[in-house]
DNA sequence: TTGACACGACACTAAATGGTGTCATATAAT
DNA sequence: ATTATATGACACCATTTAGTGTCGTGTCAA
């Protein structure tokens, strides 16, 4: 009942490696004003806070003004949905099935 | 030693919903020729081609010419990445968590 | 051998993506 | 009061993306 406000499929949110990263440095660091997460990237303000907009479509972070800075912090259980839909394919890298596909990746050449 | 022809990145290559379709209808089927991939789809076969190539330089499908078409199949394991992934953001939605980012989405508004 | 089918390769296009720089405004510090 | 900081909101741009249509070729069937 509370967090559907998905505008954002989250698979496209995590498929860039900017994104990504700064999911991680959010995991770490519990709650971060804009201006410290762009000291880590190599890319400017602007770009830094339209990648946390795409996050926070997703519903992957929350933030908060606090004086004259915004604080972002991770919310991490959008992630689920990654984990249910990759959970259902791990059957087919099972130690058996490995074998198989190098087989067949060898016939490839 | 053997997978390691990654040229495209596997959170890119699943980002698109074609896509993870496309991984789908090969979990279930085993090995599928293009036009019978393009029958499911309401696009063209060009479009469907492309993203088998996609989904190939991911490492996530093989394909080979039997007669005049050309039959696809799954490989899961480059998925193995996504798992091991999101695995690490697990900790973050134990039911505490949830309880916690409940009451920051309730501060929110 | 003629025709239908399956496909790869290519040229093309509209829209989305991932950046940039600038301006205005609110807040903090001196 | 003045100045520096942090940000949002824009306008802008190059590249990538996701689709289209067409043409040529190899293969199967009649």
């Amino acid at each position: 009942m509370s967090e559907n406000n998905q505008l954002r499929d989250v698979f496209d949110a995590i498929a860039d490696p900017t994104r990504r990263r700064l999911i991680h440095l959010l995991a770490e660091a519990e709650e971060l004003p804009l201006h410290e997460l762009t000291a880590q990237f190599p890319m400017g303000r602007t770009a830094v806070s339209k990648h946390l907009t795409i996050l926070k479509e997703a519903g992957l972070v929350l933030d908060r003004k606090v004086g004259r800075e915004t604080r972002y912090r991770l919310n991490a259980s959008p992630l689920r949905e990654i984990q249910d839909w990759v959970a259902f394919y791990s059957k087919f890298w099972s130690t058996n099935m490995l074998r198989l596909s190098q087989l067949l990746e060898e016939e490839e050449e």
